[in-house]
DNA sequence: CAAAGGTCCTGCTCGC
DNA sequence: TGCGAGCAGGACCTTT
């Protein structure tokens, strides 16, 4: 799925081409995602205009005149814009067509991903109030994830996939990062000194940083707004290299379960 | 049959 | 014993 640089890019993506257009019509295909789309959609939404469009986490915001619509891309969901007319395709479960003849384009053939609707602000709604700091924020630094792991025992991969903890960083990310900053992932959270929390923070920032850039990291799903892949899984070090050679050392990169997803590692370079 | 980029929910365990 | 936080596992769904 998307992790936070394909949202990233997807949001980034749409915003100059739908922003500030008027809803016209709304189509739900199928409901049934994570949580149903609301039913009250396709007659509430229309008239009303898109204000601004803005990623929190891994959800994205779109703000029209009476509320916010909340968007999540799951694990296998992207969003595209295009031409008034374009058929749509299997998995196509939801749209909006606005007066400048575009048309936002739900697609997720896993349906784990969301289309909700919140007239409070979405900072108040129940998914989003109790997550922690955007790690490309001024509040994600090494101290953050030395306190917080310090009274945890879980392994530090689990940590910083933990939204509660730090938004954003999937599996990917999280095997990247961890790589880079040459700690074990499965190293209990509460075992690990400020120093190397430190370097972990700033190797979070740094590859998120890095794949927005390059348009996010297509495996199978993931496209940008036009259609496009993203461009960073040639940039990966070390996800999904299970054998090949670690390109610090050249000893066998590893793979095993933890947390119940799969994470990569060199068990030479990390500890 | 297993695994795939997410994350909420439930129910258990642990320590005070 | 009770409580809250932390934690593991299950659930959701389709495709390869």
């Amino acid at each position: 799925m998307p992790e936070l640089p394909e949202v990233e890019t997807t949001c980034r993506g749409i915003e100059p081409r739908i922003k500030g257009a008027v809803v016209e019509r709304v189509i739900i295909r199928q409901a049934k995602l994570r949580w149903p789309i609301p039913t009250t959609l396709p007659h509430d939404l229309p008239g009303q205009r898109l204000r601004r469009v803005e990623r929190r986490a891994k959800y994205l915001l779109l703000q029209f005149d009476q509320g916010t619509l909340i968007l999540h891309l799951g694990m296998s969901g992207s969003l595209r814009v295009l031409e008034r007319g374009s058929p749509p395709q299997t998995h196509d479960h939801f749209e909006i067509t606005f007066d400048n003849n575009r048309i936002l384009r739900l697609r997720d053939p896993r349906r784990f991903g969301a289309v909700l609707w919140t007239s409070a602000p979405a900072a108040d709604h129940s998914l989003l109030r109790e997550l922690g700091p955007e790690p490309l924020g001024p509040d994600f630094d090494g101290t953050h994830l030395h306190q917080t792991g310090s009274r945890r025992r879980v392994a530090v991969k689990n940590l910083i996939m933990n939204s509660k903890v730090v938004v954003g960083v999937g599996n990917i990310y999280a095997s990247e990062s961890l790589f880079r900053a040459g700690i074990h992932p499965a190293r209990p959270a509460n075992r690990i000194s400020q120093q190397r929390y430190d370097r972990l923070a700033a190797e979070i920032s740094a590859v998120l940083r890095e794949a927005i850039k390059a348009g996010g990291t297509t495996l199978r799903d993931f496209q940008q707004e036009d259609g496009r892949p993203g461009y960073f899984a040639q940039a990966l070090l070390i996800y999904g290299k299970t054998g090949e050679p670690c390109p610090n050392c050249g000893k066998p990169i590893k793979n095993r379960t933890i947390g119940q997803r799969s994470s990569y590692y060199c068990a030479h370079c990390q500890r």
